[in-house]
Order: C-alpha cells, then structure tokens, then sequence
DNA sequence: CCGCATCCTAGGCGATACTG
DNA sequence: CAGTATCGCCTAGGATGCGG
C-alpha cells in the first residue's frame, strides 16, 4: 500500500511555494514562462555570443529556426521584456542614423547559463523520453 | 568601439541549436515550455512529496496557488503530458471503485530538481531583478 | 534601421455539464 | 472519483504598413 502524503508535508510545500509566488508577473513565474517561450532561450544563446544590432539579431534567429522567421515585433517585444528584468542592456550609440544595439548583462549571462545547464539535462534524456512517447502512444 | 560577432560564431550557433531542434514538440521545446506554463512546475513539486490521488491533487494545488485553483480538464491535461514523456507514473488498482493515483518518475524526480534549482536561481536574484523592473519603469 | 499600431490566428486555460 | 466534451476568454505570436 503507498501512503499519501499527510497535511503536514502540504503546509511544507505551501511555505515553499509562497516564497515565490504564484503572481503572473511574480519574477519566478515570468522567468520561467520566458525560458519556456518560442524565442527567449535562443535570444539569449544568440546575445551570449557578444553585440548584435536588432536587424542582425532577427536576421541569424531566422536562420537558425528550422522553421520560421522570428517577426520584428516579437523580436522587439521580448527584447524589451529581457531588458526591463535586467537581462539584456539596450545601448544606442550618437550616430546619425543612430544604431541600436544589444547584448547580455552579466546577470543576463547567468540566465543563459542556467538555460543551457537545462537544454543539455534534457537533450541527455531525449531517448528516454521519446521511448516513453512511444510506449504510450502504442497502449492507450 | 564594439566588435560585432563573425560568421563564423553564428554557424557555431546554429550548428549547437539543431542539436536540439526547434520543432514545437521536441523534447528539449516541449519540456521547456512545460516548466514554463502555470501548473506543471507546482505539479512536479507536490508530486515530489509522494503520491497523490487525482482529486487529493487538485486540492492541494488549488490551497497552494494564491491565485486560484487548477481547473480538472488542466490537471487531466497536464498529468497526462507529464506520462506520455515519462516523468511520471500513473497507477490504477483493482479496487471496486478503481482508484486512480500519480507520482514521480525517477526522470521525474530529477527533472523537479532541475525545476526547483531554476526556481532558486530566480529566487536568489529577485531583488536585482526588481530594480531592474522599477528603474526602467520610471526612465523609459 | 528601428520601433509602433493594427489585425488576425492558434493555443493555453477556466467553467460547466455530462459519462462510467 | 476520474475523465471527457463543449464553450468562451485571453494572450503569444505572425503579417503588414506607417513614422521617426
């Protein structure tokens, strides 16, 4: 017979789970969803290369996207998102025309660092997991 | 002045991107966006705890998130996905009426590490991210 | 070159009601 | 109790065109 987890442990897990929040735009919950979005983590490994320029950028994401384009305005958007956590710094130089240029803060680094531990966590389990996939899909 | 990054940086890019593919239900995307969505990652924490009826589960959940509680079709939805990629192990007795409970598998439990590591690592950084927040906020 | 506004579609999620 | 079906909302994201 398995036990069930008693009330005790539940007030345990509540604690931890208040600690960060279950708020939509908590920073732990918005972190997360942004690792977990179309774009974000592939931005990230992108910018941990050094500077880009915003055409370049959404130029070397197409190529890389095995499908699509990424569209300028999600480009933008997600830049912005990056920038106002405090991932990505945003510099616009005094040229005319002036050109607008990103790269990673240090913190923005970590980030990508911790995306990248992730990716390979998962690629080493992709066999795993597609086996899993297909016992289940074969059964039920 | 900044140097931009070569051609060749970005074939280094690509080449390390397809490794992991980009197509919506690859593994690596599809686990991603897994700990990126409202509920799995507190799914995967409560389930680390033990094992849990379907019904047990939902209310737990719904006491820990401050929001709201998880819908049944989401929870269904979620447990589901959560099988068919093998991180957990869905088990029905022969009891008369069948009882039907959930837990963690040993991937399972490793990818909630890695869950709960991440949320650390947000955690830890939360002060800087919100100055980050305030101070683009007010400027721009 | 860069960003914004607009419009549109697909999918995540909640609510409810219904089967075994 | 567990799961399904249907509905409707809201948001992520793509396409296009305009303005600085």
């Amino acid at each position: 017979m398995s036990e069930m987890p008693n009330p005790q442990r539940i007030a345990e897990l509540a604690a931890e789970m208040e600690a960060h929040g279950t708020a939509r735009d908590a920073p732990v919950r918005a972190v997360m969803a942004l690792l977990g979005d179309r774009w974000t983590t592939l931005i990230l490994l992108v910018l941990e290369a050094g500077e880009w320029r915003h055409a370049e950028l959404k130029r070397v994401l197409g190529r890389l996207s095995s499908e699509q384009a990424i569209s300028q305005r999600v480009l933008t958007l997600k830049l912005r998102t990056l920038e106002r956590d405090g991932f990505v710094l945003r510099a616009i130089s005094a040229d005319i025309p002036p050109k607008v240029s990103y790269k990673l803060t240090a913190m923005g680094a970590g980030l990508c660092s911790e995306a990248r531990r992730l990716i390979m966590w998962v690629n080493e389990r992709e066999p795993q997991i597609e086996e899993a996939r297909q016992t289940f899909d074969a059964s039920d």
